[in-house]
This record gives structure tokens, sequence and C-alpha cells, in this order.
DNA sequence: CCAAAAGTGTTGAGTATACACCCATGA
DNA sequence: TCATGGGTGTATACTCAACACTTTTGG
């Protein structure tokens, strides 16, 4: 057992003074920024976009925008990555709220992070070819991000990887159907280690996620069994 | 092993429809509101206010109010804590942000949601008699609740029941000394369950957060040992 | 028949649980 | 000396990790 410092600010600075009008009139906007993972090519990849305007014009950023008045927070998510992406349905789920005033010299917008899933980075240059100041990295190689998107990354890839550990959330990595070679390779991708081919397929079985397929994959040798996930909906393992 | 299913909302509603200004113009606020927590009489607390004003008044909330212009989400929460209770510093930790548009039936308004932990109850009406409107319930004993906050009081309960299992978050809800009975006491209340004192004791102790200190506490009958958390800020404690 | 990927059990170590008695003190 | 809460050890079950060979197919 070890123990790990985790970074708690306990700084409570005083409110800037502002004048009584400022005070009363503006206030933080409301954005959401969304964290778009893939697997590919035997990396964690995911998605963004390169600023056209703003204060972080020209850098690259996770797609994301204001929340409109009436919207609900996922709402704005799926609007958002719909006209970034053209993505029109993947699992989302929300991770925290980023509220530094300066995270946007601009203007003081608090933004509500997501991150979503899809199952093959071809998900979205399938969809239309109008989105083509987008594009997938690997995130182990980002490039510059603006704003505190790079933080958001940090804590989005964190998520990832402890959920996979208690949840069936693998299922929005991968295809409807799969061969347990495929699933085990996820895991070493994500988790960044290679996992002994006998005790993960223990493991995931005494899980129940999984179904047998009465087919099979066939190739250039020995074919291989069809799983899927038995419900595609967050399924949290409880360990007792 | 057990799953359990998770309620994930995948409906993706259209926008309302909103005309160009108010698109433009109008924009959700941002609030944040808090879950005070204390143990007190063996029960977890949670301290409520009676809202006088707004849609929900009358009802009782969760100290929280608007974010202003240049803050930090933490420090307006702290802005806030101060103002409803007279508390000048605790621990507190973002929780998830709640952003449904009819959750305040007068405005859109995203809630980040906090909880805060003090190590006892006192706490507050130490602090000055002005706090008038504001009082601890037992957290299954809740009145009925403004806005969404029974949902957001929900969410605070599982965060604490799950963190007090890999963290040293126990540490902000007791004072800074304290004996084993009163270690285990603490998260016998909290978990909802009886816990054996030898095993306890050996977790607690192979975890190497506390420091046993060179006095003791006399009492009616044989003296205990007193610990205190080698550090309170927070600690996860990583199983391998 | 060869290459390549799929599939399968056992053992040992370590960890978690269940459980009951003695100790120190004040009254 | 008694009542009360404080403090301690062991035996067992279970879980997790390490480990290598056989099977099936296509070429």
């Amino acid at each position: 057992m070890r123990t790990v410092a985790n970074t708690t600010l306990v700084a409570d600075c005083p409110t800037p003074r502002l004048s009584a009008k400022v005070r009363r009139h503006a206030r933080p906007k409301v954005a959401v920024d969304t964290v778009l993972f893939a697997i590919d090519a035997r990396k964690i990849q995911c998605y963004l976009v390169r600023l056209k305007h703003g204060p972080a014009a020209d850098k690259w950023a996770f797609p994301g925008g204001l929340v409109r008045e009436g919207e609900l927070l996922d709402e704005a998510v799926r609007r958002e990555l719909r006209q970034s992406t053209g993505l029109d349905d993947c699992y989302i789920e929300q991770l925290f709220s980023f509220g530094d005033p300066l995270r946007d010299p601009k203007a003081h917008v608090v933004s509500v992070a997501y991150m979503a899933l899809v199952d093959r980075v071809s998900a979205i240059a399938a969809c239309c070819e109008k989105y083509a100041n987008g594009q997938w990295f690997e995130v182990t190689r980002l490039p510059e991000l603006g704003y505190d998107h790079a933080e958001i990354a940090d804590y989005a890839v964190k998520r990832l990887k402890a959920k996979l550990e208690y949840t069936n959330i693998a299922c929005n990595l991968l295809p409807a159907t799969f061969t347990f070679a495929e699933l085990e390779e996820l895991y070493a991708i994500v988790l960044g280690r290679g996992l002994d081919r006998r005790n993960f397929r223990r493991r995931i079985l005494a899980m129940n996620l999984l179904k047998r397929l009465p087919i099979e994959r066939r190739g250039a040798h020995r074919p291989a069994a069809l799983y899927a996930f038995r419900q595609r909906s967050l399924q949290v393992i409880e360990m007792l």
C-alpha cells in the first residue's frame, strides 16, 4: 500500500474588488468542453479542433462552446460534438468543472468538462468532409493546447483509466462484437501495461458483463469466439 | 461480485428554439451549492438554510449562491459558506455540476455542487449568533429541499462514503487528536455498518496515515492512546 | 507441416475475515 | 472489586498473480 499526495488548493484569496455595476451584471458564462477518445493504432487518441477565434486562436482545443439558455449540459455537449465532428450519438460523461476566471483571458467562463467515447476514429471522418478543422492526436503527444485544456486532458485520461477497472465503460470503445484478444488489447493500451491473458479472461468473465455469441471470427488462423457486452448502459462492478 | 445498473441519460432532446436575441444575450448563470457535513449524535448531519427569497422560498437548501465575475469556484464556495455559516476555513471538494435549466424555475442556473467537512457541528454555532436561519439535520431525515438539492444530497453522501474507503478524508471530520475508538465510530457511522475492531485497527495502521501521540486520553476507564493524522491534506491510498 | 493466434488449469503467496480474552483505570 | 471501554493474536478462506503448453486453422 502506498500513499499519494494529492494537490488540494486551500488558498482563500479575496474576491477582486469590482464596481457595483460589474458585480451585479457581469456574470461568468458556462461552457462545455469535451475530450473525445477513441483507440487507434494501439494508442489512446483524442480529437482536437484548431481554434479560429478568441484568445487562443490558432491553438488546438477540445470541441466545446457556451451553453445556451434553456439547454441541458448533456445537450450542449451533444450539440457541440455534432457541430465539431458530425457525431450524432456517443457515450458522454461529465468530469469536472474548471472555473478559474483567468483560464480564458478574455472572459470569465466556467467550463464543465466532459469525456466522450467512440469505438473507432473513423466515426468522425465517415460522417462528413466538412469537419476538416479537427484531427486525432495520440494522447501522449498532444500539441500545445489553448486555455486550460491540458489540465482537462490529464483529468480525462485519469478518469478513463480508473473507470475501465470498475465499470463496463470499455463497451463504448469497441464495436458491438469483438474477440477476447481485442478486449484485452484495449485494456492493455488504456492502462499502459500488459496483462496476463488467462487471468484477464478469468476476471472479465467473472464480472459476467459479456455474452458469448454463437459465431466466430474467421481469419488467417484459428477462429476466435466473438463476444458482446450484455448491456451498453453504464454498469458499476461492486466488489464485496 | 455484483453489478449495479447506473442511470445514464442518453436522450438527446433538441435545444428549445429561442429568439436570436435571447440566444445571444441570455446565458445560464453559475452558482455553487455546498453540502456541509459533520458527525454528531452518531449520525451524519448536514447543514441547511431556510430560503427567504426566490422560487423555493421557505424551503430548505444547502448554502450557495451565484458565482461572481472574477471569482474562483472554490472562492465562491468559501464566501457563501462564510456568509451562511460564519465558517472561515474547512475542507471543500467539488462534486458535480447540475445544469438542468428547470432545476430553478425562475432562471437557468448551473450549479456546481461541493461537499464541505467540519469536525464538529459547533464549528458553526460557535462563530456567531447571527446565522440563525440555518440548522443541522440528520442526513437520513432531511426536510423537503428546494431546487434539485435532494439529488445533490444523494450525490454528496455517496461521495463521502466512497472516499472514506480510499483516502484520509476522515481527518476533516475529527478533531486534531482522537482515539482509535472515535475513528472507528466515525467509519461505522458514515459507512452505516459495524466494523471489527481488530481488523479495522490493522487496516488503518497499515495505511500509515496516523501517528501515535505520546499522550493518552484519561477518562472514566482505561486510558486510550491518542492519534493524529500525519497530514491533513488529501491522500489517496493506492492498493497494489 | 508450418506459422500464427486462440484457448485452457494449477499452484503458491499474500490478503482479508472471523473470532474471544486480558488489561488498565476510576469509582 | 467491579464495571467499562481499551487493547491484542491466530487460524482459515479466499483472492490474485505467476506461469507454458495444446489446439485450430489457413496457407
